[in-house]
DNA sequence: TTTACTGCAAATATTTTGCAATATC
DNA sequence: GATATTGCAAAATATTTGCAGTAAA
């Protein structure tokens, strides 16, 4: 079994504990969008998710989506952002070595970025009366490509 | 003239020459707006932002507000957060000691975490191809006054 | 068999847009 | 005087909710 497989494995297994704890109900709509998450892509909107699901033919609505969003945003097995836009994206959140995010604020495009010093660095910060559990970082700016758009820009000026 | 009025001047300075050089106009609105976030409190949401406007006899419809976020928003002079729930808040910008937020998933409290240790590392990171503006560092976890809680509700079972 | 969960549709909440009236330049 | 901006109302978008039918336990 490859590394892939076994981490779907695990995270199911997870919210199977976190079903059971709380008296939830194990449907096949919720297993079929945890595994959606640690199959293809790692970021999902509302929209797109739905998507996805129908190509697979398995079709869920809107609200059960909703629904299991939340469950799974309160076993930390998916992350929720919203980068300025009001849209909400998603991620997994198990084995996905935590990342930084840069918004290029001119495209709106998102890179992830990795970086494991200034992760442990957050991570070890002691808070006084906060106990963390997990933490978001993002990084607004202009990404290269717009960069060397503007500077073509302003040259015409 | 004190350091509060002192910055209010220079907010207000920095916004007028934006506006020039966007050859916007200079609306009472615009600068109603601007102004009520350096001399109140430091986050609204888009109704308190309303609301306060009102209690001060000036009353700006909810479309010039969200057209102003958006121009406060460009020059930098304000700051917009989501912080999982579908609401925006916004804060000043300019001469708010850059700070982090520190978010109580169980009550959803917001705190204000200033580390300028932190904020430095953060703001001297080289990034490749990306050249930052600001940033946001969301912190989630539980807050001291739900620990508690959670404990006493644990201790009962 | 019980009742939590699902899908649907309607409701709510937030933000955006079109347009006539107004005020800035 | 020209037109950017305003307020209003309607539209668009995202999310939540009520309820009847379905399926997990």
């Amino acid at each position: 079994m490859d590394k892939e497989n076994k981490v779907r494995e695990i995270v199911k297994q997870k919210f199977t504990e976190y079903l059971s704890a709380k008296k939830c109900r194990k449907t096949p709509e919720r297993y079929a969008i945890l595994d959606i998450f640690y199959t293809d892509q790692r970021h999902f909107d509302m929209d797109s998710l739905y998507e996805v699901l129908n190509e697979r033919n398995f079709r869920v609505s809107r609200a059960t989506l909703y629904n299991t969003m939340q469950l799974l945003l309160d076993c930390n097995l998916v992350l929720k952002h919203q980068f300025g836009k009001n849209l909400s994206f998603y991620e997994r959140a198990y084995n996905n070595d935590l990342h930084h995010h840069l918004i290029c604020t001119v495209c709106n495009k998102i890179q992830e970025s990795k970086d494991a010093e200034l992760r442990l660095l957050i991570q070890n910060k002691k808070i006084k009366q906060f106990t963390p559990t997990h933490y978001c970082l993002y990084i607004y700016g202009v990404c290269n490509i717009c960069a060397r758009k503007l500077k073509k820009e302003n040259r015409k000026k």
